[in-house]
DNA sequence: ATCTAAAAGTTATATTGTAACATTTGTCGT
DNA sequence: ACGACAAATGTTACAATATAACTTTTAGAT
């Protein structure tokens, strides 16, 4: 891991949690889920600060879209990946993780670089309705 | 425009608010903006619901990656764009749009559909910081 | 053992977003 | 024009999210 980095018994409790959840969770979420699944004492704000530590330390996506949080698929790897791409239910907040292609990001990046800004998130977020959702909106 | 639709006096002002402000604004600082700058009485309550009026019928992009909202450059016109893509400076939230190349969008509803899910935004938005923003997160 | 920096605890509060209900305004048929 | 109905806006209260500021605890370093 980087620098300023000790995986504290805290934070291990709050990967843990984001581990156990299957869906995208808030710092709220995570915290109930935390106290009342696993039986752990954390409050929002060490929630808060630990999922920024985490994030810093690639542990973890911030999917800003929803202001959830999502375990990194890659958190036991060495290895590079491709950046990641999340699909987020707009409804449910499911998310499903698929590898950016290539191509993609470098028009993102060649974009980004052409107006003069620097890429800031290793990852692209894409609101969807995913299948079950989709069906209920249309009805609605 | 479509149905629905009645681009009244207080949708008008919000609309306003957001033609004169330079940046994406939340609809908190919108209404700041609406009441000090403009002087029109605008409750955040219904600056809310005007957005959400306004985004509806394609007058307003909503940015959900920092819940802020901008004018719909193309609010004039009647024909078709390519997709907008946003650059959205993290630190000052300075806002650039180009359009979305045909392939990247391609992609984008690719990997979408494999996945089962629906495209539910019009736009993409990228992370990024500014060239002055840019700087003084490298000095922190 | 003591000093120090990092981590976690604690409390209060700022900010953002919505629910629920009341009132006003505009549109339509008669 | 009149009443009826729907759409829009007003109003209040509150839920949910996020952070600031300060205190205490913990873990290493010397």
């Amino acid at each position: 891991m980087a620098r300023g980095t000790k995986l504290t018994a805290k934070r291990s409790q709050v990967l843990e949690g984001l581990l156990v959840s299957k869906t995208a969770v808030s710092a709220y979420e995570l915290t109930d889920l935390c106290r009342n699944t696993l039986g752990y004492e954390l409050l929002p704000m060490s929630v808060y600060r630990i999922l920024d530590f985490l994030e810093n330390n690639q542990l973890v996506h911030r999917l800003s879209t929803s202001n959830k949080y999502i375990v990194c698929s890659h958190i036991s790897c060495d290895h590079q990946h491709q950046s990641p791409q999340f699909l987020i239910c707009k409804s449910c907040h499911k998310v499903e993780e698929v590898e950016v292609p290539a191509s993609v990001m470098e028009s993102v990046v060649k974009s980004t670089r052409s107006a003069g800004f620097t890429l800031a998130s290793d990852h692209l977020e894409i609101e969807c309705f995913c299948t079950d959702c989709d069906v209920l909106e249309k009805v609605e």
